[in-house]
DNA sequence: TAAACTAGTTTGTAATACAAACCAGATTAG
DNA sequence: CTAATCTGGTTTGTATTACAAACTAGTTTA
C-alpha cells in the first residue's frame, strides 16, 4: 500500500472531529440528536452545527428535523454511502500505515 | 472507546496530506528528499515546503539540510518522536472506529 | 552572457474551523 | 400579563489553514 493513496480518501473525514462524529453516529443504534453530539463531543454549538451541515451536504448523514414537547430536535444518523466512507476510510489508513511501520 | 478520544489526538496528524508524508518517512529506511517527496505524493513545492516546516516545528520530523554536486539538498526522516505519534494516532483511529463498526 | 533548470522559500489567496452573536419559540418568575 | 431565562439550534464574523503562484539563489546549457 501507497502513501498517495491516502490522497483519495474523502478529505471530509480527514478531520478528527468529523471523523468523531461520524463514529459515534455509527456506533449507535438509534439516531443521535444534536444535544448528544454536542455534550459527547464537547463541541461549541456553531462548530458541531457547521460539521453537521458539510457531513449532510456530502451525503454521509440523515437528518430528520421535527418537534417534541414543542421544541425543535434534529437527529442524525450515518447514511448507508457513510458508512461505506468509514470503511474505506478506515481500511486505507490501516492498510497504508501498518505497511509503513511494517505490519 | 470513545469517539471523543479522538479528541486527543495530534491535529496535525489529521491532515490526509500530512499523514501521507509521515507514512512515507516511516516506511522508509533511509532519509527521503524533497523531490522525491514532491513526486511520490504529487504536491505543489510551495505545498510541500509549508506542510514539511510545520511537521518540524512540531518535532515529528528531523531535517538535514546540506549539499550535494554544488545544489542544495534537504533530506527528510521521522523523529523518535514522530514514530511515537503516528503509531499512537493509528492505535485510536482502529481503536475507535472498530468499535464502533463492531469489530 | 543570457536563457533555462534545480531546489527550494515566501507571499498572497481561497477555503476551513471555530466561537460569538443572534433568532424563534417555550418556560419560569415577578 | 410581560419580562427575563432557557432550549435548540443557525448565521455571521474571524482566525487559522492549505494551497499555488511568484520569487530567490545558485547551476547548467545554449
Amino acid at each position: 500500500m501507497n502513501p498517495h493513496d491516502l490522497m483519495q480518501t474523502n478529505p471530509l473525514l480527514s478531520d478528527r472531529v468529523r471523523l468523531a462524529i461520524m463514529a459515534l453516529l455509527t456506533g449507535s443504534k438509534d439516531e443521535v440528536d444534536f444535544k448528544t453530539l454536542l455534550d459527547r463531543l464537547e463541541l461549541t454549538k456553531g462548530n458541531l452545527s457547521s460539521h453537521m451541515r458539510k457531513l449532510e451536504e456530502a451525503g454521509l448523514v440523515d437528518v430528520h428535523k421535527s418537534f417534541v414537547d414543542r421544541k425543535p430536535l434534529t437527529t442524525y444518523s450515518v447514511s448507508a454511502k457513510g458508512r461505506e466512507e468509514i470503511r474505506n476510510y478506515l481500511a486505507k489508513v490501516e492498510a497504508v500505515l501498518q505497511s509503513a511501520m511494517g505490519r
